[in-house]
DNA sequence: TATGTTTCTGAACACTATGTTCGGTTATAC
DNA sequence: GTATAACCGAACATAGTGTTCAGAAACATA
């Protein structure tokens, strides 16, 4: 049973860490991030921090959930039951560029889209084939795409989404198919 | 001016913290190894250690320099000068399996082959296709063979280098070629 | 605006790990 | 055999983690 309204302090709370652990990634990296930082930027108590996460990963996550819960709606719509896996990628260069994700967030995209990509690998591949194993293929395919993902955010947009999606499709689309269609 | 012999003492120390790392890695996974843990396991002194490598990620590499010395060597040899990149990648599989080099070392081995890919893109990539920036194609090849690899690695070798190698080239040169040949 | 509840605070604590220092011990090279 | 270089390990300073708890402050509600 979901509360009616959030208790203001708590969402004060959540917000200035989250602000303040994104402004130290930015810094710094995640990797060189620490609770004590984030609780010194954000002018928290440390108790505050432990009563509302668990740890420095629980509250990078948090941070990602709208995103996430996004990409998860968007993959469960039937709209695109009947759609290729391609089509999904546009949406996700748009998505990531409108909320300036930051590629920290891509190892957590990636893990979904894997999922997602070998249920329907599985469907949608005849049996032959067992040479080319579908986690292998749907591994591929997720990584090739975080690896455009990733230099692109890296060099800072430089192309459109359009145009990435299009050079994302030309690059690992034909050797997919091929070997989806029996190699 | 280098050292005739190298004092038994430093080489026993450095083998040991070595082989120490290494199987600690393979139990709990490299982020989770400590200092500590190195030299309990190796029975070295804390202090030794630090004479030695100033952090855990000089050990890593340490262990990592004949592997990479390999493959420098193999990359300016001049017997590939007139082959395709794509000749390398059997070798590697191969070489990747047979010293179970783990994919602690693949960043480097990425690192250092997107920018031999990236020479060599250069070179071989007509003017046109501005659309398309070689950095871009060179991290997307880069990335793909780490992607594959890594994927062998998780899944314990379950297909052989050959096999992989095959996998490999079907999946990314056909999409490669058709944007490098102008697409 | 009074009240009971929830949240925040911050200091104290136990713990684990890092990296340095230094006097004493041991192995090595020659 | 001896000088030297490497090793040892305990002690120390530093820094981070995660928990606890009593008191202060903010809040929702009526």
């Amino acid at each position: 049973m979901p509360q009616k309204t959030i208790d203001r302090r708590i969402q004060r709370t959540r917000q200035l860490l989250q602000n303040a652990l994104s402004e130290l990634i930015l810094q710094k990296g995640y990797e060189k991030v620490t609770v004590q930082d984030v609780i010194d930027r954000a002018n928290v108590g440390r108790s505050t921090f432990y009563a509302h996460f668990e740890s420095l990963d629980q509250l990078l996550l948090s941070g990602f959930e709208p995103l996430r819960a996004q990409f998860e709606d968007f993959l469960s719509g039937a709209e695109f039951d009947h759609e290729s896996p391609w089509a999904l990628s546009l949406t996700m260069f748009q998505q990531v560029q409108k909320q300036q994700g930051g590629y920290i967030t891509l190892t957590h995209i990636q893990k979904f889209l894997y999922g997602y990509l070998l249920d329907h690998l599985k469907m949608g591949m005849p049996k032959r084939n067992k040479n080319v194993p579908p986690e292998l293929l749907a591994h591929y395919v997720a990584s090739s795409f975080i690896a455009l993902m990733t230099w692109w955010i890296d060099n800072e947009y430089p192309l459109s989404a359009e145009k990435m999606n299009e050079i994302y499709r030309q690059l690992v689309e034909p050797g997919t198919m091929a070997i989806m269609m029996g190699g």
